[in-house]
DNA sequence: AATGAATGAGAGTTCATTCAT
DNA sequence: GATGAATGAACTCTCATTCAT
């Protein structure tokens, strides 16, 4: 096997493939060795870039989120009616997740099984993202476009959890089953958008 | 309480037990013999009930599933309104997360690892259970209350990563910081409501 | 092979494999997998019986500390003369090395490192034989026999350094160079028990 | 301080960090890592200046027991008369481990273990030390000064083996609780004089 | 001479499952 | 039916040693 990129150190392609590894099989089930395998390196070697494997898991998830955040940066950037910021989120989030399956896979089952078992790892950059939802909501509910009962808090989970289980439910159904992302994007922006409006009425102040 | 059957006793002791061995440490974690342990059976016990590890865990969806789909046809008997049966499955699913922490922390978290590692297994019930939104979504098109280009199926599992991600943030975070599930009930249900109805227009006529 | 003994139950079992491993290679250096084989059961079946490894050899310690201190006690029954008993000391001692050798090596070797690794481990046992000797010391002292001036506790530890190191030199010797350990006896006892006598003018209460 | 040669700088600085972490750890416990950290070098440095791990543990005990053996003779020149040089023996051995206690912990602990374990060694240097003892038995023998009974061999094992067994006990026991060691000097030295004593009285008829 | 990244064999330990009682 | 002792494969991780630079 060729190396995956002509200069990609190790500490990548260790990265690299316990991601795809972790993909497959789950963080538990995952032998340390396969990883090492897959990355063209020695078992022991692991250990010279991660602590451990719990180590190597946070690295990606570390790793992964800020790609993750810069990428909303970029989607989001001169954006400024939080309509469309919400829409732009939504089809962001289902990008990723179909331009990088296997990082999505971790990311959405290892991080939700993290919090349980890796007691001291609090999922900051996770937070981080959402928060750009949650800040979009408030902007809306400044500029009077938003109602002002919705709760930020609340609702940047609920949106989060929308995207992520069609995202789940994408990545585990068969090719010919799945449904088209970005459908699944506009789907999920307008329920979220006519959801929070003010009102949606036909009087004539909705466009400016 | 006098014992049912014998058999049926020890099965249940064991569903029990292991429900809450599993939520507390995840099912790859959990030893079989914490689980004997604490349903005060021998390891050896377990397997004269179970084929396996795996098989006590799918049998924890199968009961625990034909359970909640019990509750949920109560919950909506006599309800016609597709708006107030949105309302009623967002407060029925955080009653039972609350209600039954152990058990929806072993649905929501290792149900999840399951559908992607235990590749043979088909959640039946859940769908079933999911259905009975997307079942809601249409008879609302079909009375004109909704909107006909929501997608039933991607509704749903939009409405139900929406209250899974809650109720699983709920679960995970310390009695202190708990928001009230009520709350979160309703603004899930007036977001998805909002968001899926014709319009909302200021005149009086919200209820028929 | 045949079971070591008849009724040996598998903690027996374990514990005579482990002196004998332990004595050939040393703790740090022998494989649980090694004791396994020789005990003849299978490597997980040690940690039903010992916590780890570690535990194995503690338990080692006490058991035969305890038959050593047992054997001991008898050996030193309906003795009353101090001078006495220190001979019958060094030659139990002795014969307890010639006729344990495995465990001898054990005890001397690895005893003594795990004061040093085992930084919880206090070697309670190996006082309390000590303490024997302390005692003799002070008996002697009382009935006017040994000097006063002698510190039994530093009298106890340069007795048993020498009984010690004379087990460790014949046990690591080959078997043409051995010397008696009769005599070696007799030699220690001697010179500890002239070294401490009062005085061995020849004025007439020496002998009875 | 001006560095000597450069090379044997670098062997010495080794030599010294490997002292200090073998006595802190152990020698099967140590990591060549550890050492070469310590030292300022790189771990590959070390095997170039040592075969392996083991004879780098050899080659301390080569050193250490030079430096020994001339410290000894110097504590012993121009001093004639037997008893007067079992308690120069003593005395030094015991300001030795005050003044070297890591080089002593190395010796005492690692080679007992190395005398059983690296099967290969003859520790010579040591027999050499010792060697002085049992030649001032002998003189004091020749002199008429000691016992002809004492066996010269057994004798200098017990007295080593007292020495060692102290100075161990002194070197594990924490500050407070440590005795004086010029103490135990003058103790043991004083039972193995008069224990080795053809008679202390003035009256001739001990020996016949 | 010196480095230190890489190796990979081998360690201790766990635990799902079996089966003789 | 119920037991629980026994199994042994499989795991994560360490570290003495090598060798290209």
């Amino acid at each position: 096997m060729a190396p995956q990129s002509p200069r990609a150190d190790k500490r990548t392609l260790i990265i690299n493939a316990a991601v795809a590894v972790f993909a497959e099989k789950g963080f538990l089930l995952a032998p340390v060795s396969d990883i090492a395998n897959r990355a063209g390196v020695a078992d022991g070697t692991i250990y010279r870039y991660f602590k451990n494997k719990e180590d190597l898991l946070l690295s990606i998830f570390e790793q992964k989120m800020d790609e993750l955040l810069v990428g909303l940066g970029e989607a989001l950037a001169r954006i400024d009616d939080p309509i469309e910021k919400v829409r732009r989120f939504a089809l962001f989030h289902f990008q990723q997740v179909r331009d990088h399956r296997d990082a999505a896979e971790v990311l959405q089952v290892e991080l939700r099984l993290s919090t349980k078992f890796l007691k001291e790892y609090r999922p900051i950059k996770l937070w981080a993202y959402l928060g750009v939802f949650g800040q979009i909501v408030r902007e809306g509910q400044s500029l009077g476009i938003f109602r002002g009962d919705i709760d930020p808090f609340i609702g940047m989970w609920a949106f989060f959890g929308a995207l992520d289980e069609l995202a789940m439910q994408w990545v585990l159904s068969r090719k010919q089953d799945r449904f088209p992302l970005e459908l699944a994007a506009e789907q999920v922006a307008g329920i979220f958008i006519r959801g929070m409006l003010v009102h949606q009425d036909p009087s004539p102040e909705e466009a400016p």
